[in-house]
DNA sequence: AATTATATTTAGACTAGCCTAAATATTTAT
DNA sequence: ATAAATATTTAGGCTAGTCTAAATATAATT
């Protein structure tokens, strides 16, 4: 049985490893997961006692096909746990993240099975992000983003690539969420910002610091 | 904020009190917890210190008014979560007394005010206990006992004394469940047992065992 | 009331997970 | 190719929560 704190580290391999490559170096664990480098070479060493990561001295770490296998599994609770925490519990996008982190760790054999089939086999959770099976197979989603548009082109948005509060709070403010369909009016190349038609009925300015973290599903 | 520790702590405080009364001895804690004598006494310091608990040397612990409102909170989380398995997820009601114990750790000022909300302000868990509202109110049920019913009385099911699985297992194999509606209809003086009749459909005998530890509201 | 038995506390130690500071290896830049 | 900068590991220590063994207080028994 894995501590919440093991966990944590095999998460934070899995999400370093998808954005940056293998392997993964103690430092950028380190600040994943806001604690010091020696901490992190000491949980490291207790990962790969476990077989759960390969290492060497000096090397950085990569996750094994079983702290793979475990890591996905924690990903697939924390998205289940989100969606039920939106669906069910009436909670916004920009409040559940910290919650999803505990419900997470939440030992069972079964628990995520059970919720998943209550919310009926969800394949993204409330941030657009897919969930994946209990195999471990999801479905991904189209990454490419609103600032790669041109005028005209026809949008849905189907996720974001940042998660703080703050940002998603503000893309609810602007009715901006996952699934509405919209379509790029105009490009200021002055500063990337777009003018974009939200359907049905908002039209609106965004800057690129918006566009540049949410993506669509372009219309063919 | 306190740890899952200290909060299991507080619970078999207000447990034991309920059963044996104040002050709860150091021995009493350390079976209810599974843990030593020596360890109870650190952690009873501890929650003295942050005054959770009145505490002497040698005289046992009581818990102060704010210790006894957190102990009431658990319990309402608890039973919450236990509702939330049983009807949303399916869950026997053998089955989730483990999954609620972890569940009721998870640190939320809202969650569980939600919860609630979520499954319509129920005013008992699937074992029968009372839940208490946000304010620590709860309706106290019956505490009459099968085994103190005579010949000819009808009465409903409204709680058991015991919650281990075994015990809850073999009650749901009888169809003895909560809100089931009996009738008394022989009582053996020579063992204590019974013959019962389950309304609508089921007539059976059972023991002593069964009848001394199943809550009852007898019908006047 | 003294003695024995029981309950409780203290003392000292262990593990997990974290820390800082120092040592060492690797990488980068001159 | 060597020096400087950076990354990583080691060493030693801290806290929370647990343990066992020993010491001490309370309760029970004679």
């Amino acid at each position: 049985m894995l501590s919440t704190s093991e966990e944590n580290y095999l998460k934070a391999l899995y999400k370093i490893a998808q954005v940056k490559g293998n392997p993964v170096s103690t430092n950028d664990l380190a600040d994943e997961l806001s604690t010091s480098a020696a901490s992190v070479t000491d949980m490291i060493k207790k990962l790969f006692e476990k077989k759960l990561v390969d290492y060497q001295r000096y090397q950085g770490a990569v996750l094994t096909s079983e702290g793979g296998r475990l890591a996905t599994e924690l990903v697939r609770r924390h998205r289940l746990w989100e969606c039920f925490l939106v669906e069910k519990l009436g909670y916004g996008w920009d409040e559940v993240h910290d919650l999803a982190e505990q419900l997470e760790h939440i030992k069972s054999v079964d628990l995520v099975d059970r919720l998943e089939e209550y919310l009926q086999f969800p394949r993204f959770d409330p941030h657009g992000d897919p969930i994946p099976d209990r195999h471990g197979k999801f479905t991904i989603r189209s990454q490419q983003l609103l600032c790669n548009l041109s005028q005209g082109d026809r949008a849905e948005v189907v996720g974001v690539a940042l998660h703080d509060s703050q940002f998603l709070r503000f893309l609810g403010e602007m009715h901006l969420e996952i699934g509405c369909v919209l379509e790029v009016l105009e490009v200021f190349e002055y500063d990337s910002s777009m003018r974009i038609h939200i359907v049905p009925d908002t039209k609106t300015l965004i800057s690129s610091i918006l566009s540049k973290n949410i993506y669509v599903k372009k219309y063919s």
